[in-house]
DNA sequence: TTAATAGTGTCTCTGAGACACTATGTG
DNA sequence: CACATAGTGTCTCAGAGACACTATTAA
């Protein structure tokens, strides 16, 4: 093997759903110059011992400090000048986590980033991350990547339980309605969002109800 | 840099459909003894100056003379023993070939050899290469991926065009219907299938009809 | 009792499978 | 004319959206 090889890299798009908002976990660069931008998903190059699930579990575990969480391959990217600094090919994996789990993040280096798609349904197309209403300079491809992101979750939402790693261990079906409405990007009917939900076997009741705050408590559930 | 990189390959699921069943092109491996298996999909090593598409499109130059077949990524295969001989990340492409341009390729190095899966719909679980009845032993993870192969083209069937890429340019409905048949391992009612595709508006009809071989001849249609 | 949300019953529309039917070209 | 396949009309059933309704709890 004398042939110069590609670097390869793993991206992680660690998404969640906070104040109704479908967020991104960006971190900093520190050459925004160099890389075309001032923010960008963290990422890590594969180690010759690490499975790509590995890479993205050390990502989560050092620049989140939260490894545990649900990830899976989303796609490579491999354009030749994709990093003007060095030939890489991420392999970029989508990872969720509830709200909750993500506390205390947003310091000058992280940014839990409102995630914003000018497409609907699962039409496709670049996102743009936002925050306090202006938009986010991202580095790289991390723009369509971004794109590719929601458009998978949105295509997964209604075939598979994905959704039900934004939630808490305990959550009532107004809150998963909230989650699925803020990926989606548009509002569902209650009836019809409970039935699919119950219909498919997915969550179950626990019997509580949530911590009375105003008006009539509605019951919890958690995931099968 | 001074870190060792994993090996980055590109293997090739090259799917077709003849006699009413799904077939993937295999090559024969001269170094079955340390592999695991004497046939393989056809793969190779991601060039510096190469998208991971770039790479695709070479393996079927070089491998099968034909360029331009629809190709997209399937996952990426990244288990640290998969390949015994070095450590080597396969990102998988599928690639689809109507049965009329691979005549002329099973000599004793490739083989067009049927895909059989035990699981129903999209299940989900390996898949066996079968030539004359009997199994071929499958190199490496290439049993594992050619199973992920046939999960993909299942689901991606009724909400995408890409049956149509293993039809020649010109096709019946039958001959579309024994293409979805072979795909999804089972059988369909051809009035539901009719509407389905005609309604999708991915097809045309021709005003044509097929070479009168017995009895009445069928209309032939092209790809919108 | 009232306000506000939790939760449900019912209608309708659409898409797909089942089935039986008609249409048409060849020998 | 007979046959085998092409192509269609219709019934039914399941899933999902729309909408209006009832139920429940806190203040």
């Amino acid at each position: 093997m004398t042939y110069p090889r590609p670097a390869l890299a793993v991206d992680l798009a660690l998404m969640t759903v906070r104040d109704g908002a479908l967020r991104v976990l960006l971190v900093r660069r520190p050459d925004a110059d160099t890389v075309g931008g001032d923010w960008a998903l963290p990422g890590a190059y594969v180690r010759i011992d690490e499975t790509l699930a590995d890479t993205a579990q050390r990502i989560l575990r050092d620049k989140v400090g939260l490894p545990g969480a649900y990830a899976e391959q989303l796609a490579s990217y491999s354009a030749l000048d994709r990093d003007p600094r060095e030939r890489v090919i991420s392999m970029t994996h989508l990872a969720l986590l509830p709200a909750q789990q993500l506390a205390g993040l947003s310091d000058a280096d992280h940014r839990l980033a409102q995630v914003h798609v000018d497409w609907p349904g699962e039409t496709g197309g670049p996102a743009q991350a936002m925050a306090g209403g202006t938009p986010l300079p991202l580095a790289f491809d991390h723009a369509a990547i971004l794109g590719d992101v929601v458009k998978r979750l949105r295509g997964k939402l209604d075939y598979t339980a994905i959704g039900l790693e934004l939630l808490p261990a305990q959550f009532t079906l107004r809150q998963a309605q909230d989650i699925y409405q803020a990926i989606l990007g548009r509002a569902l009917t209650k009836p019809a969002f409970r039935r699919k939900l119950l219909d498919r076997d997915i969550i179950q009741p626990t019997g509580q109800r949530e911590a009375a705050s105003a008006f009539r408590p509605a019951e919890l559930y958690t995931r099968k």
